[in-house]
DNA sequence: TAACTTTTCGAAAACGTTTGCGAAAACCAT
DNA sequence: ATGGTTTTCGCAAACGTTTTCGAAAAGTTA
């Protein structure tokens, strides 16, 4: 481990010196700056990032909290494109990524954590909002970013424009000629309040009326309960034509249900889906979905959390939207 | 920020007496010791770690290099299960995980960022193994794990047992009856060397000679290139009659074609794929694969990596190799 | 009570960095 | 040459820990 130490002794200056000259002070002349970067360049000097972080109050580390409440881990495609669009960013920008291990059973103390760590901000993807260890983190001056909720102080958000997703595969299906739409919805969330008031605000909007029997409670991304739902909806008095799932995990569950059934979706019955995640893509036929851009909502929430941290004057906290695009697929049937 | 000095301010007694009564130390009494770890708790302390990692060394960071080639992220689901193994033991064992994040391009000197960086151990997923940076690395006295190769150096590794995988699938096959098999593998490394020599080394067990056209070459996870390679085979005068895929979603691109083909996997020709993927146990029917196990990939990888940094004296390094298991799934027909 | 052992604690150095400030050196104009 | 600027650098403190070592207090024995 060489040190500015070894490097002063090395170029005959003091330490401080190296110090400042190898971050371009002006304080040190052109020609002393030089020959001292050049020789840690060849001495293959690194700083000690503990040391300056000690110093500085700085780590250059970003922390992200995803409590992985299913124990599905990462292999969400869609957290994991986020995650991959955060690292990206922060790493373009200097700065590294690391995963805030949380105990989500145990109203967990982020904030001590996150200050102990010193992350220079933290990006909260997936966590029991309405704990206070969440709560007490964003509402600290350690700088913050959420995804998919927010609070009732002013702090930055960046959210998947569920509303509009739900708007444009509603007002396609409805342009095919379907009026007996169903819903399966995941475990109720502030998002899922959203989107159900997103779907019955389209329908109202074309006269249609959805009795309650046609909503249907499921799991985010778990097939099985997406799978007991379609079943209900089959055995309905007056079945609807159209399904849509919380996610596409879920209407592949669907999709097992109805097969089942003899009953082949695009063809017998219409589904559609959410996420556009790769692997419905190349289904024979395609899923009619509503594709999430992970990376941009990932680079979103870096380019913001970066930017709160290294212009907290000026910074505004907003809540930035981000929508995705319509998935035509060929699970939708024209009536 | 509570510091050990503002519990000795309130508790009356030096900083260093507060140090050493956290964590228990014998030296001071145990009335003090109960006195002060109340107080530090009730004040919310949490030690500094930049201060405890520059003055001990440790870090209880460890580092995860993972080189996204592909552009794809985190989202393969073989990666993903890898890495949330890797975190849950790393947690359970109160350690973090952060991303290295290198830059492949640039030959990336990890061996001084991880100096730098301080991490207590890194666990080298995705690399260009062949730069001299990652080697540098492994040959430090920074502790490591690599996943899926090793060098001739003395050094810890785990590895998924692909040729035990191609045995199991190869083995089922021939026992369907299938002797006209062709491979699509995936882009030449030393990994796709080792299981195109099971694969031939199998067949010749059981007699069967596969001809040089019966090998075609695409990339990992990639459909495109795997649909191509399929359409290659179809054309042969003596086309194969089960098909093997590098991956699962390799498969699915085959899928494609040969439905393009009007040929369905599991009736009128064999398919096989691996990784098991979730989504592909969804399909109708579900794709005949070798599940390998990434949760315990990447615990074993964790445990060893952490063994390695806590008993470095004690520690062994050997390859580890772990074994998937077969999913007869039903796209290979009977002959 | 004197001397000796053990228990309990505090002083201080060290880890590697950043940075304010003062001092020396160089330069400039008279 | 003198005085006054300006440039260039070094000194030293500080960040919050851990840990060695010595000193004081308490306990023990004769």
């Amino acid at each position: 481990m060489v040190t500015l130490k070894d490097i002063a002794r090395e170029c005959k200056v003091s330490f401080s010196t190296v110090s400042k000259a190898l971050k371009g002070s002006p304080e040190i002349s052109i020609e002393t700056t030089e020959f001292i970067q050049k020789k840690a360049h060849e001495m293959g000097y690194h700083p000690n990032i503990a040391a300056r972080s000690l110093r500085t109050n700085r780590t250059y580390d970003i922390g992200v909290i995803f409590e992985d409440k299913t124990g599905a881990g990462f292999q969400h495609q869609y957290f994991a494109t986020i995650i991959s669009g955060i690292q990206k960013v922060a790493f373009s920008k200097g700065y590294e990524m690391t995963f805030v291990s949380g105990d989500s059973t145990k109203n967990y103390d982020y904030y001590s954590h996150a200050l102990a760590r010193n992350y220079d901000g933290v990006a909260i993807l997936s966590a029991d909002f309405t704990s206070s260890g969440v709560k007490a983190l964003v509402s600290s001056e350690i700088p913050t970013v959420t995804l998919d909720y927010f609070y009732d102080i002013d702090h930055a958000a960046v959210m998947s424009d569920y509303t509009a997703g739900i708007n444009e595969l509603l007002e396609f299906v409805i342009a095919q000629g379907h009026r007996k739409i169903a819903m399966i919805h995941g475990e109720k969330t502030w998002v899922t309040d959203e989107r159900i008031a997103a779907f019955k605000r389209v329908c109202n909007a074309h006269g249609i009326d959805v009795p309650p029997e046609y909503f249907a409670e499921g799991l985010y991304h778990d097939p099985v309960t997406s799978s007991a739902g379609t079943e209900v909806f089959l055995g309905l008095p007056d079945p609807p034509t159209c399904i849509f799932y919380p996610d596409d995990y879920a209407a592949l569950g669907g999709i097992r249900e109805l097969n089942s059934h003899d009953l082949r979706p695009g063809k017998d019955i219409s589904i559609v889906g959410y996420d556009g995640i790769a692997l419905t893509s190349m289904m024979i036929p395609p899923l009619t979905t509503y594709e999430q851009n992970g990376q941009v909502i990932g680079r979103t929430i870096a380019e913001a959390l970066i930017e709160k941290i290294e212009n907290p004057a000026s910074f505004e906290p907003k809540k930035e939207m981000v929508s995705g695009r319509l998935i035509k697929g060929g699970t939708v049937v024209k009536l």
